[in-house]
Parts: C-alpha cells; sequence; structure tokens
RNA sequence: GACCCCUUCGUCUAGUGGCCUAGGACUCCAGGUUUUCAUCCUGGCAACACGGGUUCGAGUCCCGUAGGGGUCGCCA
C-alpha cells in the first residue's frame, strides 16, 4: 500500500516550529517511501480559524517548500460526513446519548470505549499499552450537534487515506481512543508515530511568552528556510552518520522512524545561526547578491552597482545571516558613520596616533596608484621605518575610515573605499577626535 | 493523585554486550593565519542520572530509586 502521510494545523494563530517540525517528519517519511504528503486544515474552530490564519500558515508552508500532494482538505467541509458516522455508531450501539453532567444544554453522543485493552506499537515509543479500566467513555458529538475533534480527525484521517500517523507527544494518550474508533468504524487502524516535543532554553515546552517560537519570527530574522528546515529536521533526528548539513535529497535518503529520538530535544539558536551561515556560505555568488541586493535596498541605500558588488566581495565569507549585511556595510555608503567609542578610547585616543595619521597620510598621497597591493607594502614599510608596531597603526587607520575595530581585511577594504575618500575620513576623523 | 512516557558532554547527537581510555557538531577557551575580525585552520575543556542485578565482559539487557515530561475538557 501506498504510504501517505498528512500535516493536519489548526489554523488558529501562527504556525509553531513545534508543529511545522511534525509536518517536516512526515513529509521526509512520505518522500522516503514514495508516497504522498497531505495537508488537512483543521479548521472546525470557526473563531479563531480566520481566513488571515490559514493564509499565514500556507505561506509558512510554503516558505519551507514543501510541495503538498493533492488538494487541501477543510474539515469544515466534512461535517455533514463526521454526524452521520456519529449517527451509525449510535445505531450499532457503540455509542449512546446522555446529558453529560446533568448541565441541562442537551444531549451530546458519547462513545463507547469497548472494554478491552488497547495496544499498538508506537514508530518511535515502541509497544504502547492501556489496560481498559483506565480508558473512559468520551464525547463525540456535542450537545450543540458539532462533532468533537476525536471523530473528526479519525474521520477524515480514514477520508484521506492516511497510512502512517506522525504526530506530538501530546496526542498518545488520544490514540488510544482513536484506536478505539477506527475499529469501530470498521477502517484499517494506520501506524502511528509520537514524536518528542521541543522545549526552549529552560527546558519547559515553549510557551505564548517564550515568543520567538513561530515560524515567521525565523524569516524577519534572516535565516533561509532551508537552514530553518535542516535544522529542524536534526531536532530529533539524525541520519547515523556524522552528516549535519544536507541536502533535502540526503535526508530523504536517510529518514527512519527509527532514528527518532523518542525525548525532548532542546532548540538552540545558536546552531540555528550556525547552520544558517553554512548555507549562505555555500549559496552561489548570484544569489548571495541578490539577497543582499535586496536586504540593502530595504534599508535605502543608493550606490554604483559595481561599488555595491565590490563592497560585497569583502564581507561575502563572514556573513552569517543577510541581516548582519547592512551594519557591516553601513559605512561603504555614507561619511556619516557612527564611531565605535570604546575602539576610539582604547586605539585612538593616545600619545602619537595624530602624528601616525598625517604620516600615513603623507605616504597614501605619494602612490602612484592606490590599491590593495600599494597600500598594504607601504604600510608595511611604514612599520619598518617608523619602527612602530602594527597594532598602533592598523588599529587606528580602519578606526578612522570605518569606525569600527572590525571589519574585513584592511587593505582591500581601502581599496574599495578609494584614496579620496580614505584621506577625507582620516581628516575627519582627527579633526573630531584628536583635536 | 491516576495513567502513560523519557534520562550519553552546557546543547543537538553517535552508540543495538567486547571495535568505548565513549565519537561528531554547536557553544566556550587557547594558539595560528607575521594588523583587525564576526571568516578560516589547529588544539583543549566537557557526558553514560543513581543503586542493585544478569554476564568472562554493560552506555548497551533486567529490576528498583530519583528527576523530568505528557494526558486526565461537550479544546485541538
Amino acid at each position: 500500500m501506498k504510504v501517505r502521510t498528512r500535516f493536519a494545523p489548526s489554523p488558529t494563530g501562527k504556525v509553531h516550529i513545534g508543529n511545522i517540525r511534525v509536518a517536516i517528519y512526515n513529509w521526509l517519511f512520505a518522500r522516503h517511501h514514495g508516497g504522498e504528503f497531505v495537508l488537512r486544515v483543521e479548521d472546525t474552530d470557526i473563531e479563531r480559524s480566520t481566513p488571515e490564519a490559514i493564509q499565514a500558515m500556507l505561506d509558512a508552508m510554503d516558505w519551507l517548500g514543501f510541495d503538498i500532494d493533492g488538494e487541501h482538505l477543510y474539515q469544515t467541509s466534512r461535517q455533514q460526513a463526521h454526524l452521520e458516522a456519529a449517527e451509525l455508531l449510535l445505531e450499532k450501539g457503540m455509542a449512546y446519548k446522555e446529558d453529560k453532567g446533568g448541565t441541562g444544554q442537551g444531549e451530546c453522543v458519547i462513545f463507547k470505549m469497548p472494554g478491552t485493552d488497547v495496544t499498538f506499537v508506537d514508530g518511535i515509543k515502541g509497544t504502547m499499552t492501556k489496560k481498559a479500566e483506565n480508558m473512559q467513555d468520551f464525547v463525540i458529538v456535542r450537545s450543540n450537534g458539532t462533532p468533537v475533534f476525536h471523530l473528526a480527525n479519525v474521520l477524515d484521517d480514514i477520508e484521506q487515506g492516511i497510512t502512517n500517523v506522525i504526530r506530538g507527544d501530546d496526542h498518545v494518550e488520544n490514540t488510544f481512543r482513536h484506536i478505539a474508533l477506527y475499529e469501530a468504524l470498521g477502517a484499517d487502524v494506520p501506524n502511528f508515530a509520537h514524536l518528542p516535543m521541543i522545549v526552549n532554553r529552560q527546558g519547559k515546552p515553549y510557551s505564548k511568552r517564550d515568543g520567538d517560537a513561530f515560524v515567521g519570527d525565523f524569516r524577519e530574522k534572516g535565516f533561509t528556510p532551508d537552514a530553518l528546515f535542516n535544522y529542524l529536521a536534526l531536532l530529533g533526528w539524525s541520519p547515523g552518520d556524522d552528516r549535519e548539513v544536507m541536502t533535502r535529497e540526503e535526508m530523504i535518503e536517510a529518514f527512519t522512524l527509527e532514528r527518532c529520538q523518542s525525548s525532548p530535544a532542546q532548540f538552540d539558536m545558536k546552531k540555528l545561526t550556525w547552520m544558517n551561515g553554512e548555507y549562505l556560505q555555500q549559496l552561489p555568488a548570484e544569489e548571495f547578491e541578490a539577497l543582499a541586493l535586496a536586504e540593502l535596498e530595504k534599508a535605502g541605500v543608493q550606490a554604483d552597482a559595481a561599488y555595491i558588488r565590490s563592497v560585497l566581495s569583502l564581507i561575502r565569507d563572514r556573513v552569517k545571516n543577510v541581516t548582519e549585511i547592512v551594519p557591516m556595510t553601513g559605512y561603504f555608503f555614507t561619511d556619516d558613520y557612527a564611531y565605535d567609542e570604546k575602539g576610539i578610547r582604547k586605539k585612538l585616543q593616545k600619545d602619537g596616533v595624530a602624528e601616525t595619521l598625517a604620516e600615513i597620510k603623507a605616504v597614501f598621497q605619494s602612490l602612484d596608484v592606490f590599491d590593495e597591493a600599494s597600500t598594504d607594502k607601504a604600510l608595511h614599510d611604514y612599520v619598518e621605518t617608523s619602527g612602530l608596531g602594527f597594532g598602533a597603526v592598523m588599529p587606528p587607520v580602519r578606526l578612522s575610515v570605518s569606525g569600527m575595530q572590525s571589519g574585513p581585511d584592511l587593505f582591500p577594504l581601502l581599496a574599495v573605499l578609494g584614496r579620496d575618500e580614505v584621506l577625507k575620513r582620516i581628516d575627519r576623523t582627527v579633526e573630531k577626535f584628536l583635536k
């Protein structure tokens, strides 16, 4: 039988990384077995399932590059079928009506547990058993006539032909009930696998106040979808060898439920950041440029295309996140750059620095050509003849022309800025801090 | 409280009875790349929750203990 998995989010807000990881594992599993991956929108909570929430969920899936098979199934469209099934269970005596708790709200439909132990083999956790006396009958249709999650979920999985249900740990207890429902309905019971959850830095489940665990937040923070996908796939699963940065094809090839962890995993922003850098480095030059250009444009940077390209080549291999590009390159595009105050105090406002800068200025003015090689040689010669150390020469120059203590290699940096700009900036810095 | 489940470096993990003086990655630290550095290279710190068994031999199997998590809705 062809494997078919599904992602069944209830679009009641933003898409959480825990949910998206469940989607990733379902997708990986389906593709590994050459099967299908479908989507079901569990939109029965009319209040919270707004068109905007549904769209946000779809956008997140799209951004991460999920390819979804077939039409999406909207659970609300299935209400009639759900109620008919409940009716059938009632007729067969497998469910009964009751004014539960005597609330006076009317009668609801309650599914009768079969009174036998339920056992299933979880793809991740192994054999799971629940004794009959530890399970209770449960509501499948509310007294207001609407179907409850358990009924709808099972019926829709049957409808969509789901062979493998891979979902969060929090559904383990439901699974015993769901299996009873499948059997009462005369349907094949799918294979189940329950993933442990992702926890926050404190080792606790993410709560609303952790705030930064939504897919959209990572997008805004400049992470690439491939890096996030790869990182999340590795949070609770590993290919069994030392590979970490993997293509989707490699992940599909290596993915099995047996290799999934059965204990919770802690989300680590530092490792995600590292991985994002790896992906950025791997990007073809044109793609990196396109991303960088978009960032610069957002920041309102206007400059010659060739100049921008040479600036980008300076920082290319040290960018770990596209959002770093603007702060890293700001001083290339404006004279009005900020100075690192600590650097000014430590490296610039010292005896002799004004004289050193004046002498370097003269050296630069005397050069026939002003490029990486000539400035390199000139400053090395200067260090030699002046008897000063590199540490007394390079940092003041860097601070003068960029305002920063760190950045790209100094000589190519000077070459890109150009002689006029460099001299102007040295003057300005001396004027500002050394007078 | 009841019922289920989990437990290897700070974190993500490898490990399916001898190949484990426990491997890799992130982080951190120290050196290096004769200036800087967020890149790169080299090196280092750091773990089998605890206690009993079984076995010639246990991170790996069994039993307890402790700690953690999930679920106990006419939510999903």
